[in-house]
DNA sequence: GTCTATATAATGATAGAC
DNA sequence: GTCTATCATTATATAGAC
C-alpha cells in the first residue's frame, strides 16, 4: 500500500456531467432531466415536469421516446452505461478490498445518477438487478485474488459470502438515503454513509464480533444435518 | 446455549393476522386491506382498490379516515404496534446475539406486516425513521449485554457498530426484496434471505474478512490525524 | 423537430341520500 | 354508518399544425 490511509483511486470522470443544458440536443436534454428528476423524486413524477425541466414541450417526449416506460428504460440504459464507464476508470485501484471499500469512500461528481440508482434499487427492476449482479460478480472475483493473496480469509462458501457483502454494503446505503431529510444532496448522503460506516465496517471485517466459534459451528452442524421436522 | 443449533424463541403470536375478514369491523376491514395493497403494490396504488379489497364503498373511508394520508398515517401506527408486540413475545429469547440473528432467522405468519415495513422502509418517511431508530437502540443494548458477558468483542464506537449492523443487515433484506420476482410472497423472500445471509452472517461475524489489522489501523491514524488538505 | 390542442382514463375529494 | 353520484385535478396518450 502506498503513503495513504486507503489505496488511492484514480479521478478520471471529470466529464460525467458538467456539461451545461444548453450544450445537448433537445433528445438528450430530456434525458438528463429525466434522470434528475426521477433521481430527486421518484418515477411517479409526471412527463409534463420533465419536458419543463428539459425545457421542451410535453409532445416532444412522445416525439423521442414513444412513452414513458420506453425514457425510463433508455434513462436505466443510460445511467448503467455511465456508471460501467465510471467503474473503468476506477480499475486502477491496487488491491481488491480497496477497490470494494473505496466505492464507498469515494464518489463526487456524481449526484444525479447515484439518485437515480438509488431510486432504481429502491423500485427492483431491470436496474437494480443487473447493477447488482455485476457488483456481486466483481466483488467474488475480487475476494477471490485477496483469498489467492492471502489479504482475506478463505470461506466456505465464496460466492454466498459476496452476495451477502455487497447486498449488505449497498443496503446500508440505501436505508442512510431512505433515512435521509427528503431532498437533500445525494451525494451529501452518501458521503455521511462513507464516514459513518468506514470505521464499524473495517473493524467488523477486522476482528468480527463474536468472541469464540460456537454459534457458526453449531450452524455448520444444523446445516450438514437438519432436524426431522424441517427437512423437505 | 439449549440442544438446538440456534437460541430457541417463544413463539406466541399466533393471533396476530389469522382472523378472517369477516370479524372485523369495516374500519378494521379497511385498514388491514390498506395495509396488504400497500404492501403488495406500493403507496401508489388507489382507494378504490382498497375499498373493494375491504368489501366497502368509496365514500366509507372518506368518513372514517378523511384522506388518504391519514388512512397511510394509520396503517405507520398499526404496523408499528403490531410489530412492537411481536417483538415483545420475543423477548425470551435467551441472549443479546441469537436475539439479532434470530429476527432474521425465524419470521413466519407476518407476510402482511413484512411486506408494508419492507415499502416503508423504502419509502423513508415517519415509519422507516420510528422502527430503525427503534431497533438500532435495541441492537445497541443487545450488542452491549454481551460485550459486558464476553460473547461480543467491543468496538471503538459501541453506538456506530450498533447503526452498522443494523442498516447492513435489514438493508441487504430490502435488496433481497428488491430483487425478488414481482408479487412474490414476503415470506418468502424473507426466507430466501434467511437461509442465504445466515452461514456468511456468522463466518463473517466469528471470522471476519480481512488477514491483518493493517486497513484498520491506517484508518485509525487517518481519523486521528487527517492530512491537511482535508481538514475542515 | 417542435409545438398546441385535445382525448381518455384514473385519481382523491366532496356532497348529499338513506 | 354506509352508500351513490359527481367534481376537479392530473396523468398519459394522441392528432395534427407549422
Amino acid at each position: 500500500m502506498g503513503r495513504g490511509p486507503l489505496p488511492v483511486v484514480v479521478r478520471a470522470y471529470s466529464t460525467l456531467y458538467v456539461r451545461t443544458a444548453d450544450d445537448l440536443t433537445a433528445r438528450a436534454r430530456i434525458r438528463a432531466a429525466a434522470v434528475e428528476l426521477f433521481g430527486e423524486q421518484g418515477f411517479g413524477v409526471g412527463l409534463r415536469a420533465i419536458a419543463d425541466r428539459a425545457g421542451v414541450s410535453l409532445g416532444l417526449i412522445r416525439h423521442h421516446f414513444g412513452s414513458k416506460d420506453e425514457l425510463r428504460a433508455e434513462c436505466d440504459r443510460y445511467v448503467l452505461d455511465e456508471l460501467e464507464r465510471i467503474q473503468q476508470a476506477k480499475v486502477g485501484a491496487d488491491d481488491p478490498v480497496g477497490r470494494m471499500l473505496v466505492n464507498v469512500r469515494d464518489a463526487d461528481e456524481v449526484s444525479p445518477l447515484v439518485g437515480y440508482l438509488v431510486r432504481g434499487l429502491q423500485s427492483g427492476g431491470a436496474l437494480a438487478t443487473a447493477f447488482l449482479e455485476r457488483l456481486i460478480a466483481d466483488s467474488a472475483s475480487a475476494l477471490a485474488d485477496g483469498v489467492e493473496s492471502g489479504m482475506i480469509k478463505p470461506s466456505v462458501d465464496p460466492d454466498a459470502r459476496a452476495r451477502f457483502l455487497v447486498l449488505a454494503l449497498v443496503g446500508g446505503l440505501l436505508l442512510e438515503y431512505s433515512l435521509a431529510p427528503a431532498g437533500e444532496d445525494p451525494h451529501v448522503t452518501w458521503r455521511r454513509f462513507a464516514d459513518e460506516a468506514t470505521l464499524p465496517g473495517l473493524e467488523l471485517y477486522t476482528q468480527g464480533l463474536l468472541t469464540d466459534r460456537e454459534m457458526l459451528d453449531a450452524y455448520l452442524d444444523y446445516v450438514k444435518d437438519p432436524p426431522a421436522d424441517q427437512a423437505g
